[in-house]
DNA sequence: AAGACATATGATATAATTATCATATGAATA
DNA sequence: TATTCATATGATAATTATATCATATGTCTT
């Protein structure tokens, strides 16, 4: 992978390459969507949830014992990660058990981790 | 990959499986230097700065010029991805060139670009 | 050394998120 | 059908992030 020093340089001073920048960002709805699931996975209680929705079904009641936090906190947060359309849940008696609808927030999570681990 | 319905469920009130959860989550620390890498990537400009500086070095007045924002906006952003270790810079002349330190967020910008590109 | 220029910083206003408490909903059970 | 239990929701307080203006710093040029 190329280092900074072998990237080509753009600057409004010298050579500037602002057009071709343009072209290849993406537009204002896509960055939306691509910044709103980096936001979901940028709070510890929600990426400690998605951890551990990557390994099992789980039950609020059950995150609640995990996360020790009250309640309609992890309501909250679940609420959040639904509206980003990143998780989904099943009915089963009175419990609801969530789990992750995207496989791409996996794949997300399991770099993040990697690097993590390097690190050890 | 499993999908939901395979997934073994873990529920408080069933079969509990809370303490091989709390093994594999990350500690706090661990967590908190994860979290911070998707809330540096969870903000649409810091993404375009970003996109951007996964080809080109650039100089600050450039991406004034591009994001069409005020100067001391843009070099606020840059110093929270610099504060989060994301990018560093070189000085040239007056002007300071940034780059992209970290070859896992250009990984994590190249899934999520992926993923955006698969819905047109 | 003085002025101009590129970038960085500080103060602060505005907006968004997170956390908490109280309560509502809706399903199961007595 | 009244009660209990699991979860969801609403209101709001506390915290954090974002945006803007004014100005500081440091370097180049004359």
């Amino acid at each position: 992978m190329k280092n900074s020093q072998e990237l080509i340089r753009s600057c409004c001073e010298d050579i500037s390459y602002i057009h071709d920048i343009e072209e290849f960002l993406p537009n204002e709805n896509e960055l939306i969507d691509l910044t709103s699931i980096f936001k979901a996975l940028s709070d510890p209680i929600r990426v400690k949830i998605l951890i551990a929705l990557t390994k099992y079904e789980i039950c609020v009641g059950e995150m609640v014992n995990l996360l020790k936090l009250p309640q309609s906190h992890v309501s909250h947060q679940l609420r959040v990660l639904k509206k980003y359309g990143i998780v989904d849940f099943t009915k089963d008696k009175k419990m609801s058990f969530y789990h992750i609808k995207n496989d791409y927030v996996k794949q997300l999570l399991e770099i993040a981790l990697k690097d993590i681990n390097k690190k050890k």
